[in-house]
RNA sequence: GCCCACGUAGCUCAGUCGGAUAGAGCAGCGGCUUCCUAAGCCGUUGGUCGCAGGUUCGAGUCCUGCCGUGGGCACCA
């Protein structure tokens, strides 16, 4: 299923084996030396260049120009295939600087608009299942900011994933047993009682040093202050009117509140076109008794006693500082223990890459989980976790505290409202995953406006204008047209640019940092800018004008697959 | 005290496996529209890559120490 195409890639393949041959018949040079290359910043360097002959002077004792002479003379008499290679000469202190063939650019074009919507996938993932588990918030509020780095950070990378040939599976962990939840649902049962009995007393709860929120008194300290708690109430209480007064378990308010907290959480994904595959309850490995297992098979490994009436785990013996409790006097496990079920389940299911997305406050606790697999004996090579740190998010000019239950949190529903969809992917996608994001939410509507994505749709749209107004002056695409006819710089340039995007697709997902295909493609985006520049296309020869009509199609053909990779559209008009 | 990430232009950030002259957006300044979308383009100002050592042909990139920012170091999740 592999895309047989020419591309960056393709040539970098080509011109390696070529210097490996080259390199065989130099004496010194170590059998294992592997060549690289990349490409230079300078276009002036050339299209791809490498150092190899810099990297050789520590085995070969001769300066490294003299080295690069030599290359370049074997090479030209192998010779390189002039249809794919224009150039290659030695530059600076030793490099090997190689120009593409307008030939070979030509082809790219051509294997690109074959390739089509497939452009830039690849098969490196042959079909294995992977699988990306995100946001895996617990039902007990709205989704806030930072839930949405989570929630698109995890997304693309899924996206990423089934780019790269893999057949993913987005799996959304979530507890609804637990403190957590029993303090939702007494919230629920105060706002609820206050709504039955309006007299019922009052007291405030300080959640700012000068804000306080009146409550009824029976409300938890530490329950949930948001506004949904109240709808939720309010809800029941048309439901079932008085009936609940004197119902002392909490059961019935917990249960509202989650299915309707999940609906909510549900429509706020939807929203930002994420659809989980699964929801994987945490409580199933209470039921199946799996957690227990767990206990029972680290503890035949030796890695599990008991002290003060709880279950240790024996991390101090693996490279931790100390011990880990697994589960706690009161019999209740950590949550670190239903965490190592959860895991074992992963590879259970058959999945070969396993990809959780946790934000920095995870940073201790995971390999913990990693440590028991470990020792149970998981292959945790097949486990990568993405950290990314935190949103900060400013308003006002001064930094919000978030958090659920202080209702202190901006809700990802908000932001959406404010800067819309596109917009709010993109931006916790800009970013590489492990630098703090900073979030000003007064300065956000305004830089909405000018929002870097905007210019990407715009080029896209750009795009789709010119090939309308084309069809409306009888231009039409050509089947087969004159690609060699695209020498201007602008041209080549673009097409070079191109050529780069299923390796980008292909880092971006090696690495889980999306990022790298945002800055891409807008790239790709001034790349093109620049063509529309310099190069008309309605008005010129019909060849010119058909060969110029297939490039810009070629662009619009990433810029839309790109934009697909990242979850955001792309407008055919602005 | 210990662990993790980060520190690059006024601001927000890129910077490929260690390569050639460190980039972009925003902000500032100056221009551009009889012509396929000006949500655009061109030019320009702005840098001790936190500090100090080290590794080497070569360091923003790797190592050590220090300083600073954020996060974490629970029988909370």
């Amino acid at each position: 299923m592999a895309v047989e195409e020419n591309c960056l890639q393709t040539m970098k393949a080509y011109i390696q084996e070529a210097l490996r041959q080259v390199l065989r018949t130099i004496d010194g040079v170590p059998e294992d030396f592997q060549p690289e290359l990349e490409k230079p910043n300078n276009p002036e360097h050339g299209d791809l260049a490498t150092n190899a002959a810099l990297q050789l002077t520590r085995y070969l004792k001769r300066p490294p120009r003299q080295i690069a002479e030599e290359i370049a003379e074997r090479l030209r008499a192998l010779p390189l295939d002039p249809r794919r290679v224009a150039s290659v000469e030695v530059a600076g202190p030793g490099f090997l600087n190689f120009r593409l063939a307008s030939d070979y650019l030509a082809q790219v074009l051509a294997d690109i608009l074959t390739a089509g919507e497939r452009y830039g996938r690849s098969d490196l993932g042959q079909g294995r299942a992977a699988m990306v588990e995100y946001v895996s918030a617990n039902p007990t509020g709205p989704l806030t900011v930072g839930h949405g780095r989570n929630a698109v950070l995890g997304d693309t990378i899924a996206n990423l994933l089934d780019w790269i040939g893999y057949r993913v599976t987005r799996e959304y962990y979530y507890n609804d047993a637990g403190r957590q939840m029993r303090v939702l649902g007494a919230s629920v049962r105060a706002r609820y009682l206050a709504l039955v009995d309006p007299t019922l007393p009052t007291k405030k709860i300080q959640v700012a040093e000068d804000a306080w929120v009146e409550v009824p008194e029976p409300f938890p300290e530490d329950g949930y202050l948001g506004d949904y708690i109240i709808d939720i109430a309010r809800m029941l209480y048309e439901q079932h009117g008085e009936a609940l007064r004197d119902v002392e378990d909490l059961t019935p308010f917990k249960e509202a509140a989650e299915k309707v907290i999940f609906e909510d959480i549900r429509r706020t994904l939807a929203r930002l076109g994420i659809r989980m595959d699964s929801f994987f309850n945490e409580h199933t490995l209470y039921e199946n008794g799996k957690i227990w297992e767990v206990v029972e098979a680290l503890r035949e490994k030796g890695y599990v006693y008991e002290k003060d009436g709880a279950v240790w785990f024996r991390t101090s013996a693996l490279g931790k500082d100390q011990d880990t409790v697994l589960v706690k006097r009161t019999g209740e496990p950590t949550y670190r223990l239903p965490d190592i079920a959860y895991h074992i389940t992963k590879f259970e299911r058959g999945f070969e890459r396993i990809v959780d997305i946790f934000g920095a406050d995870h940073i201790a606790t995971y390999p913990d989980v990693l440590r028991a697999l470990e020792v149970l004996g998981y292959d945790v090579k097949k486990i990568d976790v993405v950290i990314y740190q935190f949103v900060t998010l400013v308003r006002g000019g001064e930094p919000v505290k978030m958090s659920t239950r202080r209702a202190t949190y901006v809700t990802l529903d908000e932001l959406i409202e404010e800067v819309g969809e596109d917009v709010t992917r993109f931006f916790f996608l800009m970013r590489s995953p492990n630098t703090h994001l900073e979030f000003d939410l007064d300065l956000a509507r305004e830089a909405s406006e000018k929002n870097p994505v905007f210019y990407l749709q715009y080029a896209h749209a750009r795009i789709c204008s010119i090939m309308r107004k084309a069809e409306e002056v009888g231009l039409r695409e050509s089947p087969n047209p004159e690609l060699t006819l695209l020498q201007h710089e602008a041209e080549t340039a673009l097409i070079k640019e191109l050529m780069r995007f299923p390796e980008v697709i292909q880092e971006a997902a090696r690495t889980y940092e999306p990022h790298r295909v945002a800055n891409y493609l807008r790239e790709v985006a001034v790349a093109f800018t620049k063509f529309y520049e310099h190069c008309r296309i309605i008005g010129e020869s019909e060849v010119l004008a058909q060969a110029r009509l297939a490039l810009a199609r070629a662009t619009r053909l990433v810029l839309s697959n790109g934009l697909r990779v990242l979850g955001i559209s792309a407008p055919e008009r602005m």
